[in-house]
This record gives C-alpha cells, structure tokens and sequence, in this order.
DNA sequence: ATATAATGTTAGGTTTTATTACATGAACTC
DNA sequence: GAGTTCATGTAATAAAACCTAACATTATAT
C-alpha cells in the first residue's frame, strides 16, 4: 500500500495519453463514459490520468486489437479488478480510508517536496515496468 | 543506459509541474532563460517535462528555499552534471548516439506499446524514487 | 437489410499556456 | 539615500489543447 496511491497520482493530459497510448481522443473519451478509465479531472473540467490509468488504457488498446469488444474488456477488467482487491484483503487486512481525490494530491505533493532532497541515488520503488520497459 | 532515456521523456505540462513543484510558472520559465532546465516542447510549442526536468526543479526550489542564488544553483548544476558525465564515462565507455527528440520519443513510445502487455508484475527498474519516495 | 457498436469528424466554447512588457521588493553598490 | 540588479509578480493578448455534443461512417451482428 502506499505505492497503489503514487501510481494514482493524476498527471498526464489527454494529448500525452494519446501519444502514449497510440489511442485517439474519441476513444479515450469513449472509454471513459463506459467506465473502463476513470481520469481525474482539474479545475478547468481538463482530464487528468495516472500511471494506473495509462497502464489500464493500454491493457485496452491490447484487447481491442486482439479482437475483444467492449463488453469483454469490461468482465475482463471486473475480474482483475476483483483480483486485487482480494490479494489486498487477504494480504493485508487494513480498512481503506477514504480520501477525496484533492486530499490525495496534496498528501503526495507534500511527499514529493520531501523527497526532493538530493538523494538521488535512492533506493528504487514503485513499479513502473509497463511504463519503462 | 536506457534508464537515462526512460526519465528524459517529455511527458509533463506546465500545469502539473507547477503544482508538483510548488514553484510558480514564472519562476519554472525564469529557470529555463538561465538554462537551469530545458523542457523539450509540443508542436505547438508548449512546454514538456521529463521526469529529470522536474527532478531538476526540485533540486533548485531546494537551494532557492536555502538562499541560494541563480549564479550559485548553476556552479552546482554544472558540477553535478560533469559528475554525473565522468561517472557514465568511466563506467561504461559507450558512445553517446544523437538522437533527436522526436526519433526519441519515437522510439520511447513503440517500446511503451511493447511494454504493455500485461505483465504487471514484473521486474522493476527505473529510479522513481524521487517521484515515488 | 437494419440495428448496434466503435470510431471519425466537425463546430463552438473554455481552459491552459506562451510571449512580452511593465511593476515591485529585496539586496547591493556607490 | 539614490540607483542597480536580481528574482518574481502581474497583466494583456494570442495561440494551443481540450471539452461537450451532435452527426457521419464503417464494420458486425442479427
């Protein structure tokens, strides 16, 4: 835990997920109305996605390719969904505290401007394979 | 190598840093007239950070909350990066490749797709730590 | 042959960013 | 203390990126 909540960090605009994604607009947006991403919003209403959020439109664009059509992709996402949740209860039995999304950018601004202290040798986490190879 | 690459993709808009940073757009544009960072830019000319960018500003709000001035921000920079060029020369003797940005990106994006095939769980690389913890 | 699903396209409006110029306060210099 | 310089704020204007909504198109399924 913890990690999950920095891979949810929303910051990527629509024109760099598309770029990212190699999806166009209208399919992102379409995506989205049938619940398959849930992109923050800002102020200005402009999408805003995270890692996780990337991650999962390019799990999309892999099935929409292999021929899955939205109804497939929607049980395929319920069932790993269902999944997680499960390794986490089983795994950890911590009760999720909710946070609204504006407490969460906050907390992890905060964080960043902690870890900005020259270590930049760091021990490595958060896993962002499917983003960097 | 190739982990450098990975944390020089332009991927963040002037918004999003800003509220990453804490640091006013004024001020992130002020940094980049003295060369302190230098964001790759849209087509249509906007502003985008790498992970280094932001990674950099930073560093710099850092030395700017303890009073440092611009002159002295860019001496350390600049040691900072000879460092940083004497460790990856030494280390390994590779030839520097030109690439241009966009073939970068290019090619970022292409091993991105590749990336996402579900392999959720794999192996972790890329030094984060500053984003993540 | 129609209906439905997925995506493209276009239009009009709003938000975000860029550039440039001018203003301001703090720290120095003389 | 008056005048510089540095770092940042603020304002005006233009352009880029994004939003929603509506209609068009293409392929599939019935």
């Amino acid at each position: 835990m913890g990690d999950n909540i920095r891979r949810n960090m929303p910051l990527f605009p629509m024109g760099i997920v598309m770029s990212l994604t190699e999806l166009s607009a209208r399919q992102i947006r379409y995506y989205e109305e049938h619940d398959l991403v849930r992109p923050a919003r800002t102020d200005g209403n402009r999408r805003l996605f995270s890692f996780n959020d990337v991650d999962r439109l390019l799990e999309i664009k892999e099935m929409i390719d292999q021929g899955v059509n939205m109804a497939g992709i929607k049980k395929v996402l319920q069932v790993a969904n269902q999944q997680e949740a499960q390794q986490e209860a089983t795994t950890e039995s911590v009760v999720k505290k909710e946070l609204s999304d504006e407490e969460l950018r906050k907390l992890l601004k905060s964080e960043l401007i902690q870890a900005g202290r020259f270590n930049r040798t760091s021990l490595r986490q958060g896993d962002m394979s499917r983003f960097f190879h």
